[in-house]
DNA sequence: TTGATAGGCAAGTCGCTACTTGCCTATCGT
DNA sequence: ACGATAGGCAAGTAGCGACTTGCCTATCAA
């Protein structure tokens, strides 16, 4: 779960496209296609966006709702807000690797 | 920078040594690698530790003293509060991955 | 000074992961 | 019905990252 959730982060063009959904939520894939490439120079296929994405939504930093042939993706700050405090407060450990 | 924090963020054994440093500061290469053979059952060479506590010096989460023959190594947190915020208030981006 | 302890350096192996390519399905407009 | 759009699946490739192995340096205790 944290493990999910560290990995997925751990990858400069997912943070990116958390930004992306920050800044404007609910997009589709080739809106969040469109806009790393034209706004940040980034040359990636269709399909590394998607498997991206896919990557952050099994760690529950994003979630889809389908409506016909559309698919939005939508921020979740859930697993990063219970990420956050681990090593904050001395100490507590959670997560078994 | 934050690249670094992130990819230093994204391995288990990682995470466990920094666990033990918020849980005793200021330990020694050595006893960071028995405790995590010894109280989580990992198994790993000393090489192996001393790998990731220099990809965690250089990330900034831990900061190094040596005192005649030993090193101590001590939890720098602020490498994670400068991160944390980035996409809990709506909405900017500041890192260039 | 010698041996033991604490740590560093460098090359090599192996597995994972990001990305591509090619093809397939589903929905919408006309 | 047709083509165009939005997305999915699967296999293959390449490079990075975690770990090992072997050897080397430096400090302390006897």
């Amino acid at each position: 779960m944290a493990e999910d959730v560290f990995k997925a982060l751990a990858d400069p063009t997912r943070r990116r496209i958390l930004d992306e959904l920050v800044e404007r939520d609910g997009q589709s894939l080739f809106e969040i296609c469109t806009r790393l490439v034209t706004k940040h120079g980034l040359g990636l296929s269709r399909q590394a966006v998607s498997q991206h994405l896919a990557v952050l939504e099994s760690a529950g930093l994003v979630v889809t709702r389908r409506e016909g042939r559309y698919k939005f993706h939508d921020l979740n700050t859930e697993p990063l807000k219970r990420i956050m405090t681990r090593w904050l407060r001395p100490g507590a450990p959670e997560d078994t690797p």
